[in-house]
DNA sequence: TTATTCGGACGCTCAACAAT
DNA sequence: TTGTTGAGCGTCCGAATAAT
């Protein structure tokens, strides 16, 4: 049942993303992207939070399938489907609704998640503790930067999973520029592998 | 076997509300 | 002014179905 099929697909790659609450936080940290989020799920059993783009593309937004931060973005890249690969608008909020008085909360939940932690602080403490990545993105050319769950390329005629999910990191405009990470990764994981470290032959 | 569709669970944003 | 709550709306998982 290992299929490369859009759903298949999808889907497999999400669950290395966004489901990823089942690898070991050692694996993750070396070969295996996790969460860019301290995630307060825990790695065994229970799901953790699903990751969600800011706006999906209009194609993926039609298909209903995950999209990236990237345009075009992975998916539309695989069909080839450039030109829809915008982002997709969003409606505006209604405004003026009354909402009748608040309930407050006992803070008995919140308590809970502190004092009771399924998995210790271990999996928040790796995210937050991430060594800083080298300052030398590279940035692919034909593709901007963003989350790849797998490289964009095909190769051949079916695309090669690449099990771990990476990041296409912007291009430093300048040599002087890419002395500052934090500008050249703005918002890229730092669990993230480099576009450059994940070029297959490699 | 692979591609497409789609219902609905889940997650995020932000205006209304409440406290200070 | 600042913090909290929860409705509204968005994303996308995963199963069903269709096409090849
Ligand atoms: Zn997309
Ligand atoms: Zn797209």
């Amino acid at each position: 049942m290992v299929s490369t099929t859009e759903s298949a697909d999808d889907g497999a790659n999400d669950q290395g993303e966004s489901r990823s609450e089942n690898r070991s936080p050692a694996l993750s940290a070396t070969a295996g992207p996790v969460h860019i989020y301290p995630i307060t799920g825990n790695t065994h059993g229970s799901r953790s939070k699903r990751r969600q783009v800011k706006n999906a593309c209009t194609s993926c937004q039609k298909a209903s399938k995950k999209c990236d931060d990237a345009r075009p973005c992975l998916r539309c890249v695989k069909y080839g489907v450039h030109d829809e690969c915008v982002d997709s608008p969003r409606k505006e909020r209604k405004k003026g609704a009354k909402r009748g008085p608040y309930r407050k909360r006992d803070g008995a939940e919140m308590r809970g998640i502190q004092d009771t932690p399924t998995s210790p602080s271990q999996e928040t403490e790796i995210s937050l503790t991430l060594p800083p990545m080298e300052p030398l993105p590279l940035v692919a050319p034909g593709y901007t930067p963003g989350f790849y769950t797998r490289f964009p390329v095909p190769c051949g005629k079916r695309e090669e999973p690449y099990p771990p999910p990476f990041y296409l990191a912007p291009a430093a405009p300048s040599a002087s520029d890419a002395s500052s990470p934090s500008a050249a990764l703005m918002d890229a994981p730092a669990s993230y592998p480099l576009y450059d470290q994940m070029t297959p032959g490699r």
